[in-house]
DNA sequence: CATTCCGGTGACAACCATGTGACGATTGGG
DNA sequence: CCCAATCGTCACATGGTTGTCACCGGAATG
């Protein structure tokens, strides 16, 4: 899935020159020309990163920057400023109100490209895996080792559990029964593919409804479906 | 118990000095060559205090720091800085992103001794465990050191007051032997695993009708039920 | 339409994880 | 110096768990 980013500027030569690259380097980009129409994309779209001009009229990029860190739906959201004042004041400042980083003008778009992919990289990076999963009526509980169906819990041995929660962690996206194999059971195929067959149909028979997240890709795999 | 300490840095010979020296002072000491290690390791051990080098590869040290501060789980763990570059604006900037402390190198092991003591010290002294756990029926006085069910005392030898004090602290989440061996046990695993068992056994013996709380979890570990 | 391929199903034997009792080593106090 | 307490390890029993297989029905394939 391509990576979105939010470019926030006044000036469309600018906004053409970054949206230019930035789609050439294989990102979906959408653009704000001003302050409120910058928090209305980003709360939204939820990009995966904003670069914002801090010389806007009316909102200055230190406000939006403010606006969506007390926001709790774009607060994570990384933040790449873009200003012609080179003063050290400013850094401090941007990276206090929660910019990720900075650049001055003039900048060139390679310099651009280089921070944005470095901002993103790290934010994968630090993506904590998720203590929960909840899908309708079904919650999986990591630290707890519990999943559970309308609130009652589901009797499941350390391989379902398993199994089920590296499908639901990869919700939508097929996995073969090698890639099975190997995550859920971590020492290489000396187990024989069908094996995964078996223990998918004892997780259905056990989860019962929530049987119908699980589903079978003939000839690839198995695959949770949300 | 003994303070763990994390220490992040890409050469060995640093590595390798710093975790002698703190060893040798009665530290448990961990380490991580890169940031992504880094933010992986302070999340599922969160030690006691990082040291942490601001030259890396990848992700530096400022990086680092951030997002240790973004992440409810290791956001108060205090930091110190190991940098070359003794600008003054370094200084000021680590400061800001949440640094406890700083050190130039090159530094003497005494001195990096010195300024982590003293930060651990301060951060021990406005930090305060809980000193009570009670669960129904069973309480646990952690300086009393003292377990008690319906106000009668529960005579446990050390290595299972500890061993219940682990779980209750973690009530809900299960812990794996090995997890369990690390954090009671301290040393690392010169202990068999099935040690473990034999404790739980025993513990559960003494506590008697308080042995409900203490859940076994089939292929994972062992788990408290409030 | 015939054939092949694939996945669901039930049964089963082997295995593994855990509870349990016992034993030797170590330690500290009387 | 001996005894009691504590601890780590081990062997054994047992019941749950697991991997495999044979079989079958339905889906693709030609």
């Amino acid at each position: 899935m391509k990576l979105r980013i939010l470019v926030v500027d006044d000036e469309p030569e600018i906004i053409e020159l970054v949206e230019f690259n930035l789609k050439q380097a294989g990102y979906a980009v959408t653009t704000a020309a001003d302050g409120a129409e910058a928090l209305k994309k980003a709360r939204s779209q939820t990009p995966d990163l904003i670069v914002l001009d801090v010389m806007l009229p009316e909102m200055d990029g230190f406000e939006i920057c403010k606006a969506l860190r007390l926001d709790a739906a774009t607060a994570k959201i990384p933040i790449v400023m873009l200003t012609a004042k080179a003063a050290e004041i400013d850094r401090v400042l941007g990276l206090e109100l929660g910019a990720d980083d900075y650049l001055t003008k003039p900048f060139s778009p390679r310099e651009l490209l280089l921070r944005v992919k470095k901002i993103l990289a790290r934010h994968q990076a630090e993506e904590k895996p998720k203590e929960q999963l909840r899908y309708g009526d079904l919650l999986i509980d990591l630290p707890r080792h519990i999943a559970s169906w309308k609130n009652k819990p589901i009797e499941l041995t350390a391989t379902e559990f398993k199994l089920l929660t590296i499908l639901a962690q990869r919700a939508g996206r097929v996995q073969s029964r090698d890639q099975l194999l190997r995550d859920v059971w971590e020492y290489d195929s000396l187990i024989d593919t069908r094996t995964v067959d078996t223990h998918m149909r004892r997780l259905r028979e056990k989860i019962g409804p929530a049987a119908k997240h699980l589903d079978t890709v003939r000839g690839v795999g198995y695959r949770f479906i949300e």
